[in-house]
RNA sequence: GCGGGUGUAGUUCAAUGGUAGAACGGAAGCCUUCCAAGCUUCAUGUGAGGGUUCGAUUCCCUUCACCCGCUCCA
């Protein structure tokens, strides 16, 4: 019962969205693309209100002068914007390259699909027979190893002894041919398949001749254009340490499995910030920032009960950081207790900017190396550039630490969407009950700001003065004009768009009811229904009031 | 990528081997003094490609998309 109301309320959800111009599939007409979608004419106001309402918290509005509550001290804000393509070696260094070209191997029996680099086994004989067990758990490899060998052998558990070990717990990479090979879910032997090639960064070509030499990548993400431009940013806006730099912008990934509507997308949008601070201050740091991203999603409207704050588990932390926070919302395809990402707030120290000077970087015992190859060279070298930062004041160079907050624009966007939408049981003066479909949206990023209505259409007088009431708001706020239909049914059109706000202009508005309420109007809220008369010269006013 | 399911109007759904319907929504008009009112008129569809057939939206094949489960998810 709780999964077909789960699926149902997702499904009103996506068919709303193309009903009223919020999200369409990406090329429709032709079939539609698997894992990318359009943003329609409301879907856009909405996706840009949000991302406005991020940049202008982040950037525009920032006071460099002020420190905020809970945070170390005052700091200042930047903005850029990277290009999609960036030179190959940022996606070498960074990791991304490595890690992003999985080498992936089939089970023809389990129909089932893993990363060649997790399976682990071990050679292990009985009889005449000797067998490459494999298992990827993440437990004790040898136990499990051992109970699906005595399975694969026929034999009880008591004759554990009976088993030949021929090697230690390995990777199933160092195993040439897979046909003695057990596979993880498999009863027969040699089911997998050779290792498959996967790669999940786009591949594009610079220039219009193509070879090797001309292959560049889509960016996975926008970080790295904040990283690659550290020094011009310190060098060009006179900011100092600590100081962040933010970005929006389109991401790829070629995606697996594309799934739940816009969640996991092919083609997708960020926001980012990398914070640069003095390493002694980035806990400090770390922890401001994960409070403040999550403060600025409940600040705009979203369910508190839907959304939580996750610290990673040390065991699931990235190699390079030290502590990792997600915002999560309760989507409505999620499974009871469980969340979607919206955005990682991540302590990534000097990662980044270590990577882009000395090479790519890897973890071993806990210092961060440059990754070797066999000539004890760098096996992807970093710009060899000084990304150090020196502060005059304390006579003191260092490599900044990183706290990166990582949004997805498009994932923030269909939690506002889940998150407005709401089915209201009201019953109408004829005692019947009716459903009045409403999207809650916050006024600041509702797609549009009011909607203006002469009370009639038929009375030139009333539409005259409406299109004034409108012609004076239009400089400063999205405004609809509506004029079909009876009063009620606009008042409905525009709560399933999310219009926080109706003013209709009526007999009173242009005085025919006499001079005490002319030049007023009825502003009708959206969430409670409720009307009141207001001066057409207070409008202005009290609309900007509630939608900024 | 695997398995299962589903594709009919903008949306939600009917029907059919022989001219594809409804409701809601949309447009136009009349009327209407504040919460999807009424009346009249109109527009719009079988995801794509191929096959079988005199004739396919229906049967078959391929493909694409969406949903569910696996897998994947820096």
């Amino acid at each position: 019962m709780a999964e077909s109301n789960k699926n149902e309320r997702m499904e009103k959800i996506v068919s709303l969205c193309k009903r009223r111009g919020f999200v369409f599939q990406s090329s429709e007409i032709y079939g539609g693309l698997n894992g990318l979608w359009d943003y329609g004419p409301l879907g856009i106001e909405l996706k840009r209100n949000i991302k406005n309402a991020w940049w202008a918290d982040m950037v525009t509005s920032h006071n460099e002068r002020i420190q905020p509550e809970g945070a170390p001290r005052s700091f200042q804000m930047t903005g850029i914007e990277s290009s999609i393509i960036m030179h190959p070696r940022v996606w070498k260094t960074s990791g991304h390259y490595d890690l992003f070209h999985d080498l992936m191997v089939d089970c023809r029996e389990s129909k089932r699909r893993y990363r060649y680099d997790h399976i682990k086994g071990a050679w292990v004989e009985h009889g005449e027979q000797k067998v490459f067990v494999s298992c990827i758990t993440d437990g004790d490899a040898k136990e499990e190893i051992t109970r699906r060998a005595l399975q694969h052998f026929k034999l009880k558990a008591k004759y554990a002894d009976q088993l030949t070990w021929h090697s230690e717990v390995v990777d199933l990479t160092t195993v040439p041919e897979t046909d003695q090979v057990l596979a993880p879910d498999a009863k027969e032997l040699g089911t997998l398949t050779e290792p498959r090639e996967f790669n999940l960064m786009f591949e594009t070509h610079i220039g219009a001749m193509q070879s090797d030499d001309s292959k560049a990548f889509l960016r996975p993400e926008t970080a790295q254009g904040m990283f690659v431009n550290f020094r011009n940013v310190v060098d060009s806006s006179r900011v100092k340490v600590p100081f962040g730099i933010a970005q929006q912008g389109k991401s790829f990934r070629n995606e697996i499995t594309p799934r739940n509507f816009t969640f996991r997308t092919r083609e997708f949008e960020q926001m980012e910030m990398e914070f640069f601070c003095h390493p002694s201050e980035s806990r400090e740091w770390y922890q401001f920032w994960r409070d403040r991203r999550f403060k600025w999603y409940v600040d705009l409207g979203i369910s508190e009960e839907r959304l939580i704050l996750r610290d990673h588990e040390e065991a699931e932390l990235a190699h390079y950081s030290v502590g990792t926070a997600d915002v999560e919302y309760a989507f409505p395809f999620c499974e009871e207790g469980e969340y979607g990402e919206l955005e990682g707030i991540a302590h990534r120290g000097d990662f980044d900017l270590r990577s882009h000077m000395e090479g790519k970087l890897v973890r071993e015992g806990n210092e961060l190396v440059v990754e070797t190859d066999g000539d004890g060279k760098p096996k992807y070298p970093g710009s060899g550039k000084d990304l150090t930062y020196h502060d005059e004041e304390a006579k003191e160079r260092f490599v900044p630490h990183v706290i990166e907050p990582a949004a997805g624009a498009d994932r923030t966007v269909l939690a506002f969407i889940c998150d407005a939408f709401d089915e209201e049981e009201i019953t109408n003066e004829k005692g019947k009950t009716e459903t009045r479909t409403v999207m809650r949206f916050h006024p600041r990023i509702a797609p549009v700001k009011v909607g203006v209505f002469p009370l009639l259409k038929n009375k030139p007088e009333l539409v005259a003065k409406a299109m004034e009431v409108r012609a004076m708001l239009q400089p400063y706020m999205t405004v609809f004009y509506d004029e079909t239909g009876a009063i009620g049914r606009r008042y409905r059109r525009q709560d399933e768009v999310g219009t926080p706000f109706g003013v209709t202009i009526d007999f009173d508005t242009i005085g025919e009811n006499g001079e005490e309420n002319k030049d007023t109007v009825t502003l009708r809220e959206r969430d409670s229904m409720e009307q009141r008369r207001v001066k057409i010269d207070d409008l202005l006013n009290l609309l900007l009031k509630e939608i900024m």
